[in-house]
DNA sequence: ATAGGGCTTCCAGTCACTGGAAGGTCAAGA
DNA sequence: TCTTGACCTTCCAGTGACTGGAAGCCCTAT
């Protein structure tokens, strides 16, 4: 299978795909012109890796990830603390970004948002205050 | 004022502070010696940009509201839009992190996360399902 | 005089791609 | 058979917003 339809099987872009190869995320074959030869477990592989980068999980923890997969013999806990690790992560940036929402969308009521140039987010971004950023 | 103190007295490292006079967001004075030297406005700017980054803001949307800041004949509707803009992506951030938490939760949850190799991520990560993702 | 800390510049690295250039390969149609 | 256009290849550079580190100048205190 060439990498274009690797890319359509697996949801990954061309250039992602070669990008995986490059850091040894996978090792599919080549044909006697050069072209990469995509196996059905390399077309797996690469959609285990799209649905885990699109949980969030970096590279790095794909990487663990899909050795656990491809390792019968794991113990499922070695899984559970990598994900653990991950939600965590996204539960904390979800906080972050949330109390940015709420100092922002504060600013935003207070601002008429006219012609005149009187601010309030100019003064908040200005003079603190406006939520505790 | 040199450049350790602007970086106390805005929030900023000094290491970022060089960065943002590179891309031209902040011009301080030279003294005799080649050193920084941060007036009170400079570091009021810096104190504007750490916060309006710690609201998320990117550089590019930072130096619009600097230079709005800095135009006392703005129209604050113009801000307004440049903040609504910025409120959106974040309220969109948020909705994609909060879909990956639960699809992830769901996951981790469903995990025993034992010595045993079975192990209910994997599959999700490896089959589909496990939420829409 | 020297030791230390702070200042300077410049280069490289981060993360996970992404765009683009230059060139080889393949299948279909004239 | 030739050509066209869509593939494929590699390699280099750029993204955003810093951050780390090296090499070297400057200032103050002892």
């Amino acid at each position: 299978m060439n990498i274009s339809d690797a890319a359509q099987a697996s949801g990954l872009p061309p250039k992602t795909i070669r990008y995986y190869e490059d850091i040894d995320l996978v090792k599919p074959d080549r044909g006697a012109n050069g072209y990469r030869d995509f196996s059905d477990v390399d077309v797996h592989n690469l959609t285990f890796l799209a649905r885990s980068r699109a949980l969030g999980f970096s590279i790095d923890d794909c990487r663990k990830l899909l050795a656990l997969y491809q390792d019968k013999s794991r113990a499922s806990g070695e899984v559970k603390k990598v994900a653990e690790g991950h939600l965590a992560e996204i539960e904390a940036k979800i906080a972050d970004l949330t109390a940015m929402r709420d100092a922002l969308a504060h600013l935003v009521h207070c601002c008429h948002g006219d012609d005149r140039p009187e601010c309030p987010i100019l003064e908040g971004l200005g003079t603190r205050r406006a939520g505790q950023m």
